[in-house]
DNA sequence: GAGTGGTCTAGACCACATA
DNA sequence: ATGTGGTCTAGACCACTCT
């Protein structure tokens, strides 16, 4: 099943060698073949797997490393990436004074409900199917800055939904790759200014109508599947987010 | 002297030739031995100028076109990348029923003056030396929506403030380009959210201490030199900004 | 048809990690 | 000492562009 020795009848026959072992090695880290924590097969093993020459395979899996799937590391062989998006994900919003930390997190509410349509229609659920959605206010040293919407496709998050909230750590995206198996790969955000609700400010400890950001975040695996979308709103006053453009 | 002749004996040979010939080629692109309308040598002739085998070159081209710096093409050739800014640094304030179309603009100040100390230092310009500082509106349909300050190093872009200000199109790094050959290849946007000044408020026609999105931008060459620093002011309300992360 | 980059191979040698 | 990925070479053949 996993392995490639029906590969030479998959995919366009047309294609080039590289293209299709490529996206035939993407779908089996997608599978979880390989745990991140032991290596792949060596160069020589896999490419007497797909019957093609090291080289091409080589051209591969450099690809795949640059563009952040697999870590290759000289002398002890070629691993899947974790999902590190306390670095890449989790860079906007330093609060003053508050360094490299992660903020604690206090998980509000979670009901597996029908999602609004417009949601339903980016987690590409059908319109009467069910989602968990969580209410989660994040803290730094038990002030809160920021108040977060999360939905998250059913079944495919079943687990996370069966997990008492008390239970999942600060940060979600690990969550989801132990329980679910999904690493998150990408994302979208959209930023805009709005004023804060009486139920925001209640929770935000601040004025009704006060200018509050809101970070719309689409996120998705390295397969371009829609694993999560999120809601946040934090103090505009207390906002700051970087960015780098190549 | 952009010949690489001597190019065995710069840089540390200790390091792999593709480096080597990397950083060789990447100066030589920069010192704009090549225009972006005729194409590099081909393959063949760089690998022999370097005395390298064609494979190693490939490799280099190969990272520098998936770097953005060159475009390849079959058949035809390798050339420096143009410019394309439009398409990604100026994917924000996307105002409403206005598409795709760029804004107009208007160049209020344009002064050869000393920068304020810490935005010296990010042009790496001495602290008694002059900078380019220049004042722009822009606008959807005469409608004002953005206020920028923008600072630019001399003597380097002397070019740029020896222009009428009238002449400069509604994009600058087209005119970086072609009057300073300086070719714009990343950047750092920084957001916040201030309030307006009764200047701001003056000239993008709203109320004082208005909420206003703040954007820093450090924009850089492709060898990371620091070109422009920018700050951008516009309404909170009429803000969207989306960002890919991967 | 001539010239360009794109694909793929086969193999030598080196640098690093681990036991 | 072994096995891993990293560097570099030499060359065959294909696909595309231009004249």
């Amino acid at each position: 099943m996993a392995h490639p020795s029906d590969f030479t009848t998959r995919g366009d026959q047309r294609l080039p060698l590289h293209v299709r072992v490529k996206d035939d090695l993407v779908r089996r880290v997608r599978a979880n073949e390989w745990s991140s924590d032991a290596p792949l097969p060596p160069e020589s093993a896999l490419a007497e797997q797909y019957g093609i020459s090291v080289g091409t395979l080589r051209r591969v899996l450099s690809e795949l490393s640059a563009e952040g799937l697999l870590e290759r590391h000289q002398g002890r062989g070629t691993f899947v990436r974790r999902a590190t998006f306390q670095h890449s994900l989790f860079r906007f919003f330093r609060m003053q004074g508050s360094s490299g930390q992660t903020p604690g997190s206090r998980i509000l509410a979670s009901d597996t409900i029908e999602a609004p349509a417009d949601i339903a229609q980016v987690l590409h659920v059908g319109s009467r199917s069910k989602a968990l959605h969580m209410e989660r206010l994040r803290l730094w040293d038990d002030t809160p800055f920021l108040l977060e919407d999360i939905w998250l496709p059913l079944p495919w998050f079943q687990a996370v939904a069966d997990a008492d909230p008390q239970t999942l750590g600060n940060l979600l995206y690990p969550e989801y790759e132990t329980r679910v198996g999904v690493i998150i790969g990408a994302a979208t955000e959209e930023l805009s200014v709005t004023q804060a609700t009486s139920h925001q400010a209640n929770l935000l400890n601040c004025a009704i109508a006060e200018p509050l950001v809101k970070i719309i975040r689409i996120a998705r695996t390295h397969t371009g599947d829609v694993a999560e979308y999120r809601e946040s709103y934090g103090l505009a006053s207390s906002f700051r987010y970087q960015v780098e453009i190549n």
